[in-house]
RNA sequence: GGCGGCAUAGCCAAGUGGUAAGGCGUCGGUCUGCAAAACCGUUAUACCCCGGUUCGAAUCCGGGUGCCGCCUCCA
């Protein structure tokens, strides 16, 4: 499997640390606003790592952290008027009831900042002692100059990041890169103790600690939207890998921005689609599916023709397996390989979808008898892709059309069409479409 | 200004040296009381422009043009 690492710009093979094992560190979101459709790019490509390192047979570790207290949280609570842990908990819980819908499979552990205090004091203490931390006032600053590969992972240069900087002056820095580890109270502030006095984490820290608390000073695979490379994941590596005098991880992986009309989604714009209005208006399904129809890496953008499109989309996928309900098979080895070809180049998901349709087409060509086989095989790679299949439907129901399509049916007979289209049209209310073939009459759940 | 990325049909999007995947839409056909869906076929002499390398380039090299991202909080 290859994995484009953003640390070395190249396409990589991966090779785990520990053989058939995989830790995953992917940054979610700060806890500050409601959760839009960029958030869930990111968390998208958290799953397709997740699901698809599990189908290789891997056992995948997957951390994905909230930051639940910084500056921005903090403005954000004193704007709505809310204790910042309300606030915070409000979105996390918008996020996950997103992840939910969107089927994206739980993390082994959703980390947050304020739960990890003990482990970024820790952090931070080793850095003052080793030199690259240093106190003022309750502060403590990272000293970025002594931390020689800074900017290696966004390649950046330090005097040219100085020169069209707009970093924020602060008398306290030794330097204007320098950053805030740890920030000393302020009157009104939430802070916990620390042996630099009452303060809060800065921005960076959190990450580096809970990554390495629960993955190890080195560990598979770091990743996040490709915004947080600089300065938030160049920030990252100069702590861990200061302290550690490790590398904090393997490969970076980075997915691009969702732009809309041609700008980047983001709360700064004011023009982000929060996902759960979204997620009234279409299935999630058609989506996951919109999203994954472009690759991870390329910047894709939203509007709503292209959320139609990928909803008609996956009504084709949807109707085929309805239509095959109960044909059974056993997945083609060789088709799976076709699929894994695709996946194993940086997460091909666009063409394992493509792959999909194809073998749509292929199986209405096959005989009855082997239609199965072809079901099993998209019904497991689109289970692996994360689509969420409904294969139980309510045994009482079905009981029920059957019995009335047979009354329309034997209307339909009698030339009663009057009475067998207004069935349809009634049924059509409640939610059942239901469609006349050479095969006889199928329904299915709008 | 510095760094990075992208430019493929009406719309979206794969493909990185061997002669243009796939989806949506369009049009035609099959089926059909009608409807819908499904199925079959159709839809880029061609991949931003100009040079070059090569038997051969959307794919490599050089030069343009346009757009986007990062350099400040951001997935």
């Amino acid at each position: 499997m290859i994995l484009y690492d953003t640390l070395s710009g190249k396409k990589k093979d991966f090779k785990p640390i520990k053989e058939g094992e995989v830790g995953i560190y992917y940054c979610g979101m700060t806890l500050q606003e409601a959760p839009h459709v960029g958030h869930m790019r990111a968390a998208l490509t958290a799953d397709i790592l997740n699901r698809y390192f599990e189908f290789k047979g891997y056992k995948v570790k997957l951390l994905v952290n909230f930051t639940d207290i910084d500056d921005k949280v903090l403005e954000s609570a004193k704007l709505e008027g809310k204790d910042f842990r309300e606030l915070a908990s409000f979105y996390e819980e918008e996020y996950t009831r997103a992840s939910e819908r969107l089927n994206i499979q739980k993390p082994a552990l959703y980390p947050r900042a304020t739960q990890h205090i003990k482990e970024i004091i820790e952090l931070v203490e080793r850095l003052v002692e080793k030199g690259f931390g240093y106190e003022v006032e309750g502060n403590v600053f990272f000293r970025v100059r002594k931390f020689k590969p800074y900017g290696r992972l966004s390649g950046k240069k330090l005097d040219e990041l100085h020169i069209g900087a707009r970093v924020s002056v602060d008398e306290m820095k030794q330097d204007p890169l320098d950053f805030a580890l740890w920030k000393a109270v302020k009157p009104g502030e939430p802070y916990w103790f620390s042996p630099w006095g009452k303060g809060r984490p800065g921005w960076h820290i959190e990450c580096s600690a809970m990554s390495t608390h629960y993955l190890g000073e080195t560990f598979d695979i770091h990743g996040g939207g490709d915004d947080l490379i600089f300065p938030h994941h160049e920030n990252e590596i100069a702590q861990a890998e200061a302290a550690t005098e490790k590398p904090l991880a393997n490969y970076w992986v980075h997915n691009a921005m969702l732009t809309i009309k041609d700008e980047k989604m983001s709360k700064s714009l004011q023009n982000f689609i929060p996902i759960n209005s979204l997620l009234e208006e279409y299935d999630p399904n058609a989506i996951r599916l919109y999203l994954l129809q472009a690759h991870y890496r390329r910047q894709l953008n939203y509007n709503r023709e292209m959320l139609k499109q990928a909803s008609s989309g996956w009504e084709h996928i949807k109707i085929f397996l309805e239509r095959t309900r109960g044909y059974e098979g056993k997945p083609i080895a060789s088709y799976l390989e076709e699929f894994e070809k695709n996946m194993d180049d940086d997460l091909g998901t666009p063409g394992a979808i493509a792959f999909v349709f194809d073998l749509i087409s292929k199986a209405n060509e096959v005989s009855k008898n082997d239609t199965g086989d072809y079901r099993e095989t998209i019904y497991l790679i689109l289970g692996t892709l994360g689509f969420q299949i409904e294969h139980e439907e309510s045994i009482a129901l079905g009981e029920v059309l059957d019995k009335i399509l047979t009354l329309r049916s034997d209307l339909r007979k009698e030339g009663n069409y009057k009475m067998a289209d207004k069935i349809r049209v009634v049924l059509l209310e409640a939610g059942i479409a239901i469609e006349d073939t050479r095969d006889g009459t199928t329904w299915r759940v709008k």
